[in-house]
DNA sequence: GGATGTCCTCAGCGGGCTCTCAGGTGCTTC
DNA sequence: GAAGCACCTGAGAGCCCGCTGAGGACATCC
């Protein structure tokens, strides 16, 4: 079983923007990544590098994700497999994808999202030794439960606010601009105006830094950033 | 008698679909996995793996399903046989089917319905040491009695809201997406939205969650989960 | 062939969530 | 200390999500 390693993952789309993005926000966070842009070009390329992770989008020129998963299964590859579907999927299409321990992501998707997924995925998998769990002092957040805790307390939060505060303590103790914050918490099609982080740190203070010391810090001129002393 | 090694499991169906399915499913489920497509194939399969436990189609291309157990049984296998059955299987081939001791499933089936059998069968034969009883606070689920109770009172379920419950008190604490709740409990030919699963989920809470605090938790934007404080 | 139970769809509604905006506050710089 | 800027936050519009009741289709049982 891989242990220390980077984990390798496949990443097949037809897209450019989206093989792009995806490519350099997966080599920021350490992992190798190989592109592929139709399904038979996949199928080579997962024979080649054995990858511990394949995201597939499942409309693809050639062949579709699903045949590509077949295809792989029948030469016997266990890789995991991670699913990107359009927006409008209709609900046979999604149908069958989380089996087997596979998963999915809709389109359009964050960056923090997509992220958190194939962690959680890779941990299943026995890739990482990280669990679900991230903290600061005593500020708790399980994604599996999908909870969130303050002194123990449990704090309820909005889908974003939850992605938001996860962006800041997967990099706790560094600042981070709203543009950042913005390309990484919400959808990468989002068209409006940065203002909203603030809001949202706004909501975030609310129910978070009301039950103990403040944990989030502005930085003006700058961004945000949680405290790490 | 077989103990901590993963179970061995063969396959036997001609439809790609579905050994597709079952492979993904069943391999997750730690067991490991051989697939026959051919009457032919699986007595060959079977004598050169030594399974726990086989899954055999009574619709085959060549052999049909009572003939390859024959067979097998004249050879001197003892192998337990879960039958899959297609959906408009007469009377006396079920009253064939239960007179060998073995079971069956009815096509179409749910990823649920097949591992709590396949689950329930190892059981009874030795191979696994888990129990047929799950809970959470003072809700019990029996699998073997087919029983559930909250606070000591029996609740009368319908099939779907059991096998719901089921995957939930499995995933206990876990948030799961209304497609992986799909994915899972309903069948696999299910082509319906995903918007069934809330209403199960409401007549859920109806029956379990009157009988004492809520268990049940809405988690908006991802899914639903089972409490577990 | 009626009664019952189960499954699924659908639509209405209530409320939470997202985002914008504008007025207010406090920091910074000269 | 005044001006200007960055940031904060309350209010609110619109949208979206999830909940549930009603009802139709279908199977099963008597």
């Amino acid at each position: 079983m891989p242990t220390n390693r980077a984990a390798r993952i496949v990443v097949v789309d037809d897209e450019d923007n989206i093989t792009f993005l995806l490519d350099a926000t997966l080599r920021h966070f350490g992992y190798e990544v190989h592109v592929a842009k139709t399904g038979r070009e996949a199928l080579a390329l997962v024979g080649e590098v054995d990858p511990d992770l394949v995201l597939l989008d499942v409309m693809l020129p050639d062949l579709d994700g699903f045949e590509v998963v077949r295809r792989l299964r029948f030469e016997g590859a266990q890789v995991p497999v991670l699913f990107l579907t359009a927006r409008d999927t209709t609900g046979d299409m999604v149908r069958g994808l989380t089996l087997g321990g596979d998963g999915y992501i809709k389109k359009p998707f964050s960056m923090e999202e997509i992220v958190a997924q194939i962690k959680a995925m890779l941990r299943r998998n026995g890739h990482q030794t990280s669990t679900s769990k991230l903290g600061l002092a005593d500020l708790e957040m399980d994604d599996d439960a999908h909870l969130v805790r303050r002194a123990g307390q449990v704090v309820d939060l909005s889908p974003t606010e939850y992605n938001l505060l996860r962006f800041l303590l997967v990099n706790a103790g560094r600042v981070l601009s709203r543009e950042q914050i913005l390309d990484h918490v919400w959808q990468y099609d989002f068209g409006g105006n940065s203002a909203v982080v603030e809001t949202y740190i706004s909501y975030l203070r609310k129910k978070i830094d009301s039950l103990g010391p403040p944990l989030i810090k502005t930085v003006r001129g700058v961004g945000y950033a949680l405290r790490v002393e």
